[in-house]
RNA sequence: GGGGGAUUAGCUCAGUUGGCUAGAGCGUUUGACUGGCAGUCAAAAGGUCAUCGGUUCGAUUCCGAUAUUCUCCA
């Protein structure tokens, strides 16, 4: 069976079992601060387990994008050296919200497995939670008497907490859970040792593929457990080990899922796959990774330098570098896989095939400055080595390994690699050391303690009322204290709150809380944490139960919602004048300014800045009034002709703004009219990665004060340039006058030492068998330099000491012909610096030309007349 | 968010105890050879050594700040 087939086959059955099917969230999660991408089924629906958010459907299924290479789940290491781990993988989940329970998740499990999907039920196992004493917990005996319906006891296996129970944190909802096994090995092996043995042991033929996990109690910050009043069921099962057991493979690997990548680079480096185990690892390496990138890139992550970009990038650098080191690739390849990737999963997930040209550029772009950082290591690398062998050593210190590393991007491997071909090793203890020193460092620094939420009174509802406020009463619901960096900060939870939480781009509002006698609390920031407006206080109410009144800083607020509607503006007129494949691939709006980053192919030409720029102050202009479309249904709103952006769930309520023609999803606050903008400025224009521009602008009065900065700018030079009419040509006229200027003024400079050289040398004295010539001259230093240097060529065996004062400061140039520095008699710094004493001064310079500097002019004819002296 | 680098000609980069009249390769222009192109040879143009401040007789070089950028860690 395909694997296009699995994947459909499990979600017609839930159909069927009345699920609603719904599309996969994206991989990049937004508004979770603890979680960087999204690393299991469950993550979208959180907020309903938690109770944050209102049951739309009590029964879903999906396939779900996941992302695994940091924080609890990190198997980024181990991918493609075994058959089983991944970075990106899909993962098929049914979930029940208060409706169903063990029963049917149990009798659905088998049904899918062993009727449907036909697998054979000898080779399955079944683990359920065996109980725990700490915990008091007995063990699961409902899912085991329920499981015995289906398949003998003895083949049911208690399991341990660690293995058995799931918990999504320290505290909140959690349960048992029941896996599913499944023992692929031959049968010879299966007659030697029983596949129950090996449930969990680690075998990669006999594992887990479902797990069903039954929420029933919830975890309280005290420990104990609490019976919940709503029961569900979450349960997850790998798509691509699904795949394997129905394709009666042993490995992920050999699956249709990852086949005709595998081929595709077979064929690119000309070498085939399943031959030679390091170069099969470097295969599986590129075809995982690939898969995690584009995925990544289709949901909007571009690899960058910080946070969720970067681990991207480590990603695709990884991929780069197996390549490089074990294929042969020295030039950019992996963009090249995309469209095979498109083609098989381009169907399903059609936000592959929408974005293909932009993950082609951008692999392609970061593929090309990871060889630039390769190239610069190597060369950084060989220095070092013969260094090290120069100096008749055969290990290179783990510091310089380290600094390039951590300096230049030059991973470890391949430094040793390298070092081993030239019969070098790499102290790997000093670069642990150093590597701990640098996380150190980061962890000292980005220390943050946080206390537990403490609920002040119970209110389960924290509304947003700032849409329409921006002044209200409120009560303090819940609060805990922050520790980082020595400062101690409040996050406070509001019954309901004016305050904008972070969402969308523009950042949280800022503002006060003020308590009935008076007390002033500084909200300094305000962002959503599971579904909870937080706000971050500097300090602590000295009585969190009264009331406070919130008021909003409205004049933030209103520069804010001048740069999101102008935000919206900008990315209408982009359409307009570049076309419509222009998409929001990021946006920051602040009261300061605001930033726009969208898919665009090169840079923006001057005019097409200015036309943009035109028509968004046109908008600005036509006063266009804010219509609102609140709480409306997705389709209807795209029907309204909506730019739909990333992020949104699926039978999601959306929020629509619309001025004039731009319409948009958006939950963020904005202008009232157009017109209260005042005016638009673009101020930068670049790129932030291959097919991605960047446009940063501002408005009303931030763009008002740059028009008169510019403006007094204007006036000063007209004014400096007697009222030019044409100033560019006035600055132009000038430039080319001063070169001209320049330039004679070096050619009368090398006619008056034109004149004195002739001069110069009759001075000459003999004095102990050396020429000596010594004068003090009118000239400056740069043509007293030229005089020197022409006299020293053409002149031997001959001490030249030349003497001049520059705005009051005394100099002395010494310089001994080429042949009298040679014979080692005399040294110009030497000279220079016993001379320079009458001057009060000091210099130095090289053994046949030297300089100093004095601040005693009256001593120069002194320090001159000395010269023949220093012979 | 923290650490470490980088910024020198149009491009890629050299430039060590602070003083070598700032260099190389590629590219550009001109000339010569050639029937033309390609090519070879020769020459030239092109630099506020990122910006601002400090130390010094003297700063591309040392120190500090800013900007841009790379990279590692969180």
């Amino acid at each position: 069976m395909k694997s296009i087939e699995i994947r459909q086959q499990f979600l017609d059955f839930f159909q069927e079992k009345n699920h609603q099917i719904v599309p996969s969230a994206p991989m990049v999660v937004k508004d979770d601060p603890t979680l960087m991408f999204t690393n299991a089924g469950m993550n979208q629906f959180k907020d309903m387990f938690l109770g944050n958010k209102p049951i739309k459907f009590p029964r879903i299924a999906d396939t779900q994008k996941c992302l695994r290479v940091s924080g609890k789940h990190n198997d980024l290491e181990e991918v493609g050296h075994d058959t089983y781990h991944h970075t990106m993988f899909e993962m098929l989940g049914n979930w029940s919200f208060g409706d169903y329970f063990k029963e049917e998740a149990i009798e659905w499990g088998w049904e899918l497995l062993t009727k449907v999907f036909g697998v054979d039920k000898s080779r399955l196992y079944i683990t359920i939670f065996g109980g725990d004493q700490a915990d008091l917990m007995p063990a699961d005996v409902e899912a085991e008497k329920l499981w015995q319906k289906w398949i003998s006891p003895d083949r049911i296996i208690h399991g341990s907490k660690k293995d058995n129970f799931w918990e999504m944190g320290d505290v909140g909802p959690c349960g048992p859970c029941s896996e599913i096994h499944v023992d692929l090995r031959p049968d010879d092996q299966r007659k030697l040792v029983d596949g129950k043995a090996l449930v969990n042991t680690d075998n990669p033929l006999v594992i887990e593929i479902w797990n069903l996990v039954f929420i029933q109690f919830n975890r309280k910050a005290d420990g104990s457990l609490e019976a919940l009043p709503n029961k569900h069921v979450d349960t997850g099962m790998g798509f691509e080990r699904l795949a394997m057991v129905l394709q009666g493979k042993q490995s992920n690997y050999d699956t249709d899922v990852f086949q005709p990548l595998l081929q595709a680079i077979a064929t690119l480096s000309a070498q085939p796959y399943g031959v030679d185990r390091q170069k099969d690892v470097a295969m599986r390496v590129i075809a995982d990774h690939l898969r995690a990138v584009a995925f990544a890139i289709a949901d909007g992550q571009m690899p960058s330098n910080n946070k969720a970009g970067y681990v991207i990038r480590r990603i695709l650098r990884r991929a780069v570098r197996y390549g490089y080191t074990f294929l042969g690739f020295e030039k950019p390849f992996i963009h090249n896989l995309v469209p095979v990737l498109v083609n098989q999963m381009g169907d399903y997930f059609p936000e592959l095939k929408r974005n293909q040209d932009l993950i082609v550029n951008v692999i392609s772009e970061e593929e090309n400055s990871f060889l630039r950082t390769l190239a610069t290591g190597l060369t950084l690398l060989q220095k070092i080595i013969d260094d090290v062998k120069a100096g008749g050593y055969k290990t290179v210190k783990g510091s310089e390994a380290f600094e390039l590393y951590d300096t230049y991007g030059f991973p470890l491997d391949l430094t040793e690699l390298i070092c081993r071909e030239n019969g070098l090793i790499v102290s790997r203890r000093e670069f642990d050391e150093e590597m701990a020193k640098q996380k150190e460092r980061s962890r000292a620094d980005a220390n943050v303690e946080t206390s537990d939420m403490i609920v002040v009174r119970e209110d389960d509802r924290e509304e947003f009322v700032g849409y329409d406020h921006l002044t209200t009463t409120v009560e303090i619901t819940r609060y805990r204290i922050v520790k980082t960096k020595g400062k101690e900060l409040v996050h406070l939870v509001l019954n309901i709150t004016p305050f904008y939480a972070e969402s969308g781009g523009q950042i949280g509002d800022r503002g006060i809380l003020k308590s009935a006698d008076g007390e002033v609390i500084k909200v300094l920031d305000a962002f959503i944490e599971n579904n909870l407006i937080i706000h971050l206080c500097d300090k602590m109410p000295s009585n969190i139960h009264g009331k406070f009144k919130a008021i909003v800083d409205e004049k933030l607020r209103r520069l804010t919602a001048n740069n999101h509607t102008a935000t919206h503006l900008l990315h209408h007129a982009l359409r307009k004048v570049l076309g419509s494949h222009v998409e929001q691939k990021g946006s920051l709006v602040t009261p300061e300014y605001l930033r726009f980053d969208f898919s665009h192919f090169k840079k923006m030409e001057a005019e097409e800045l200015k036309a943009v720029a035109l028509e968004v102050n046109r908008m600005i202009r036509e006063n266009h009034q804010q219509e609102l479309f609140k709480d409306i249904p997705i389709d209807e709103a795209k029907e309204l002709g909506a730019m739909s952006l990333f992020g949104e769930k699926y039978g999601d309520l959306v929020r629509a703004v619309r001025f004039g023609n731009s319409i948009e999803l958006c939950g963020g606050t904005h202008a009232q009219s157009t017109g209260q903008i005042g005016l638009f400025v673009i101020r930068h224009e670049t790129s932030i990665a291959a097919g991605v521009r960047r446009i940063e602008a501002i408005t009303a009065d931030a763009a008002e004060a740059f028009f008169y900065e510019q403006h007094e700018t204007l006036s000063e030079l007209k004014t400096l340039l007697k009222n030019a009419n044409d100033l560019p040509k006035a600055v132009q006229n000038l430039l080319d006058q001063n070169r001209d200027l320049q330039k004679d003024l070096d050619a009368a400079g090398q006619k008056i030492v034109n004149g004195l050289i002739d001069g110069l040398k009759a001075k000459a004295k003999n004095v102990d068998g050396i020429d000596v010539i010594s004068q003090r001259l009118d000239l400056t230093s740069d043509n007293a330099k030229n005089l020197v240097f022409r006299l020293s060529r053409e002149l031997n065996n001959t001490l030249i000491v030349v003497g001049l004062v520059q705005n009051n400061k005394p100099m002395l140039m010494v310089t001994l012909t080429e042949d009298l520095a040679k014979s080692g008699r005399l040294n110009a710094g030497a000279v220079v610096r016993e001379l320079a004493k009458e001057i009060n001064g000091g210099g130095g310079g090289q053994p046949h030309f030297a300089t100093a500097g004095g601040s005693n002019a009256e001593g120069l004819d002194k320090a001159l007349s000395r010269a023949e002296c220093m012979i």
